[in-house]
DNA sequence: TGCCGCGATCTGTGATCACAGTTAGACTGT
DNA sequence: ACAGTCTAACTGTGATCACAGATCGCGGCA
C-alpha cells in the first residue's frame, strides 16, 4: 500500500500513541467474569454441580477455556473438584462461614477506613448513586432480590476502589467469591430481610462517613453491615455441622 | 479373595473411615508450586521472560499443566503476558511498590495481632525454631541468602497460621507471590543486609510478643519488620518510575 | 549506510483427541 | 429380596495439533 496521507510518519503519530496498550482478553477471562459473576450474585447454590463440557455448551465455547476458568476457580476455592471428579459450589460449614467473616471483618473494615481517608472524587459520586439505586430496591414493594444484590455489591466496591489500592479490592472480590453463594442465595430466598434488616441504616451510615472522611465511622458502619448479614444467615440455620 | 480375616464387614471399618478422604493432586498444581517457590523466593528476577513450552521441557511436563499454573499467576498478576504474547515477571513500579507494602502492612499487621491473640499450641513451638533458623543465618559469615530467604519467609508464615485463619494465610501468600522477586531478589544482591537491617530484632520482638500474647506488640514487630525491608528496597534505587 | 520487505521461527490460545477413573443401572445368580 | 457383576456413559486431566500474531535475521534496493 503507497503512502497516500501524510509525508512518512516514521514515528507513532501522538494520537494513536496516546490511546495505550489495548490489553488481550482471553476466552478463558470472559468465562471466568462469567462464572465469577454468578458465585457472587448467589445464582449458584452451595453444593451446585457443574460440568465443563456442559459450561462449555452453554457458553458456546470449546471446554478449553472453560477448564483455565475453572481451574482458577478451584485454586482459590471458590469451586472445589470432589474425588469423583466432580466440580461443584463448595458447601459451607459454620467453622468456614465464620473464619471468612473473621477475614471480611479485618480486611474489608481496613478498605472503608482507608477509603474515608483517601477518597477520591469520581469514586465519592458514584456513592451516593449506588446507595440510591440500593435504596430503590429495598424500598420497591416487589423487590427483585438478584437486582438489590447487584445494587448492594457495587455499592461496597464503590467504597473498596475509593482506597486507591487495586490489590486490597482484588483480595476483597476473591472473598466476596467464596461467600457470595451463601450470603446471596440465602438473601434471594428472604427477601423481607431488605427491609427487616439494617442494611440501608448501614449503607446510610457508611456513605456519610466516607464522605465526611470518618474513617472510624466508616470502619463502624462497615462492620454492622457484616455483621448483620452475617447473623442473619446464622439464624436461618442453613449452615452445615 | 475370600474374606480371611472378619465376618463379612458390610460396613466400612473405623480404620479406614478415619483416614479421610485423600486428595486429588494433578500435575498443574505441582508446577504451580514450583513456580510459586521460585517466584516468592527472588529466584525469578522482575523482568525476567519464560516460555511455557521451555519451562514445560524443563519440569519434563507437557505443556498443559504449565499452562494452568501460569494462567493462574498471570490472573493474580504474580505473572504476565505482554501483548507480543510473552510471559514475564511484573517488573516493579514505585508506585505499585507502595501499594502492596501498604496492603501488607494492614493485613500481615492484622495477623500478627490475631496470632497473639489465638496461638495453637503447635505453631508456637515451630516458631522459636524458625527464628532460631533465620539467626544461624543471619550470624554465618558467609551467608547462603537463599537460605535465609526461606528461613524469613517460614518464621513469616508460622505466625500467620497461627492465627487459624488458613483464608487469611492464602491472601497473604498471594502478597508475597508479586512482593518476592523485587524483596528477595535484591536480598540476594546485598546480603549484608541480613546484619545491619534490624530483621533479627523484629523477629525476635515478634516472637516474644506472639508468645506473650501481646497483640499490639506482635502488630508493632511486624510493622516494622516490613517497612524496615522497604524502606531498604526504596534506598536500592532499583524501582521503576 | 540506511531502510524496507520477506520468510523462518517462536509465542500463547483454542480445539480436539486419548485415557483412567467414577457412576448409575440393568442384569444375574443365589 | 438382595448382594455382586458387568457395561455404557460421563467425568476431569494430559497430550497433541492448528493457528494467528509477533520477533528476528538476512538480503536487496536506494
Amino acid at each position: 500500500m503507497s503512502n497516500l496521507s501524510s509525508p512518512r510518519p516514521t514515528k507513532t503519530p501522538t494520537a494513536i500513541a496516546q490511546i495505550g496498550r489495548l490489553e488481550r482478553v482471553t476466552l478463558g477471562e470472559r468465562v471466568h467474569t462469567e462464572l465469577r459473576e454468578l458465585l457472587m450474585s448467589g445464582e449458584l447454590a452451595p453444593g451446585q454441580r457443574m460440568s465443563l463440557r456442559s459450561v462449555a455448551e452453554t457458553l458456546g465455547v470449546s471446554m478449553m477455556p472453560v477448564r483455565e476458568a475453572v481451574a482458577r476457580l478451584v485454586a482459590d476455592q471458590s469451586l472445589e473438584v470432589l474425588p469423583n471428579r466432580a466440580v461443584r459450589v463448595p458447601l459451607m460449614t459454620r467453622a468456614r462461614f465464620r473464619e471468612l467473616t473473621a477475614v471480611r471483618l479485618a480486611v474489608e473494615g481496613f478498605a472503608a477506613e482507608q477509603a474515608a481517608r483517601s477518597r477520591a472524587e469520581s469514586d465519592l459520586a458514584a456513592l451516593s448513586q449506588f446507595e440510591e439505586a440500593f435504596l430503590a430496591e429495598a424500598r420497591d414493594p416487589d423487590p427483585h432480590a438478584d437486582r438489590a444484590v447487584r445494587a448492594n455489591k457495587e455499592l461496597h466496591f464503590a467504597v473498596y476502589r475509593a482506597t486507591g489500592l487495586p490489590t486490597l479490592v482484588g483480595i476483597i472480590e476473591g472473598l466476596w467469591l467464596k461467600i457470595g453463594p451463601v450470603l446471596n442465595f440465602d438473601l434471594k430466598a428472604s427477601p423481607e430481610r431488605l427491609r427487616t434488616g439494617g442494611a440501608t441504616e448501614h449503607h446510610r451510615h457508611l456513605v456519610a462517613a466516607v464522605n465526611a472522611g470518618d474513617a472510624a465511622g466508616a470502619r463502624k458502619a462497615l462492620i454492622d453491615d457484616i455483621e448483620g448479614a452475617a447473623s442473619f444467615i446464622e439464624s436461618t440455620g442453613r449452615l452445615l455441622d
